[in-house]
DNA sequence: AACATGATCAACT
DNA sequence: GTTGATCATGTTT
């Protein structure tokens, strides 16, 4: 599929999110998240993403075992966990591996590619290279709210496609904002990236 | 009381 | 340009 000129690949099969959430995160960094709106398509290619495991993580929602809010993290692989955090803002997960067992990849930034004029009216002011810079700020990019909590990927608006071959190309590190099971490395991102959230003294900016 | 954050502002290099 | 402090805000445990 062609949007803006840039080949995005074909939507990724089903069976794509059936494996363990830390393989998932660097597997999903370089494809294509979209979503149809009745504006037209937004999309932009993942570029920071961190695994939230089952069992030891207790860094995950998932730690305490199902509840109310988590259980989309117990769906197939593929389906969507959004959560609010601080009142304010909202946090996109793609759920991983087999139904039960309780792990999601967060999206953390990505790079605009098509909708671009959509996003900013959702973000008024901000540069492209912001829109979607910080979990928050892409879910509000999107208009990503509990609303889609279960819908599952590539059956219904949110799509992931192939997107861009980024092996080689990505970095690991700690993950951000949380203060349990933080010497992890879970946290995937594609180094120098103008893209990335956090500080650039944590990323290897190039800038 | 804690929380997988972001905007803002003041102070610095 | 960067850094750290502060706070807004609602849901969950």
């Amino acid at each position: 599929m062609r949007l803006n000129e840039i080949e995005i690949g074909a939507a990724v099969d089903r069976c794509f999110f059936l494996m363990p959430a830390e393989k998932l995160a660097r597997s999903l960094i370089g494809k294509v998240l979209a979503r149809q709106t009745p504006f037209g398509i937004i999309a932009a290619e993942i570029i920071e993403a961190e695994a939230y495991l089952d069992g030891i993580d207790e860094s995950s929602h998932s730690f305490p075992g199902l509840t109310a809010r988590n259980a989309p993290m117990f769906e197939e692989g593929g389906c969507i966990y959004v959560y609010q955090i601080y009142g304010v803002h909202h946090c996109v997960n793609i759920v991983a591996d087999a139904a039960g067992i309780g792990a999601a990849v967060l999206i953390r930034a990505a790079r605009p590619i098509a909708g671009i004029d959509i996003m900013s009216v959702r973000r008024p002011g901000k540069e492209i290279r912001d829109l979607c810079k910080g979990p928050g700020n892409l879910a509000k990019a999107f208009s990503f709210t509990k609303e889609d909590n279960f819908k599952r990927v590539n059956s219904s608006d949110i799509l992931i496609h192939e997107g861009f071959d980024r092996r080689g190309m990505i970095s690991v590190s700690e993950r951000i904002g949380i203060t349990k099971s933080t010497d992890l490395k879970l946290r995937f991102f594609m180094a120098g990236s103008k893209y990335i959230s956090g500080r650039p003294s944590l990323n290897g900016h190039i800038q």
